[in-house]
DNA sequence: TTAACACTTAAAGTCCACTTTAAGGCAAGC
DNA sequence: GCTTGCCTTAAAGTGGACTTTAAGTGTTAA
């Protein structure tokens, strides 16, 4: 038989808190069973989901356009290409995303060299960051 | 004589509104001088700053650690082992942040392979997601 | 049988980083 | 002189993603 997850099992094995848990499915990104208590349930099908909704996550992509994907999955096959469009937006998004990012660390990167330059004294003590960072460009 | 901006030029020059400066002020992360009107002006120092300041939080370093290092920078050189400690740590966090990025984008790029190649049929129909991603692992 | 603990709901609160609103002052140009 | 457009302040509102609170029900273990 397929395993039933409670919802506290459910949230140690893939991370979330309840309230969480309660919060997704009430914003229709996940959804869930009802045992005969009345219960929330989740089976294996509902792990994989959440796996895959936390690295869409991860991305940056937001629970609004999450929300948008999973009701056009709830549309059947007929949608996939607009799901791939969705996802190849997110894709281009999260990219130039990492890049800026990158771009932002560099500076900082230098940034901690020139202090490390400051207090061995291998850098001028009248330069100041901007004319160093010149240096790089 | 040095050049005085007016905080709508400033912030033209730097891509940030006025209401933004002001409350950047509010916060502690920038300050300003006032003309004889009372208004607000900037030199190219904090136009300097704000630069740097833009680089800091685009690496995802948040206003309050920004305000922590400008009140290390308030007090002085002798900071400057703190203010790096400090930098060095948000660097560290960054790192890791685009790293684990790139690990989501890295799923979502197989999810949109796998969409191509069921539209395409080069991937059997009856072939999930979860056991075409083990492929790659 | 009673305490502990898991579950239920709805609603309010939190945090961050702004943005918007409201009400007004001052200077330049027509 | 009046309109336009900049400036001022304080306070309230916004959006996203939760988290916390309140009030209650049901199951399990000692």
């Amino acid at each position: 038989m397929e395993k039933r997850y409670k919802i506290g099992e459910f949230g140690k094995l893939v991370g979330l808190t309840t309230p969480t848990l309660r919060y997704y499915e009430s914003e229709g990104l996940i959804v869930s069973q009802r045992d005969d208590n009345g219960n929330r349930y989740y089976t294996d099908q509902d792990v994989k989901w959440l796996g895959f909704l936390l690295h869409l996550k991860g991305t940056g992509m937001s629970l609004n356009d999450i929300k948008r994907y999973v009701q056009l999955r709830a549309q059947g096959d007929g949608t996939i290409p607009q799901r791939r469009d969705l996802l190849e937006r997110v894709r281009e998004d999260s990219l130039v995303e990492i890049r800026e990012r990158e771009a932002n660390l560099k500076v900082l990167n230098h940034k901690i060299d020139w202090y490390a330059g400051k207090l061995d004294k291998t850098i001028d003590e009248n330069e100041d960051f901007e004319t160093y960072l010149k240096r790089f460009q």
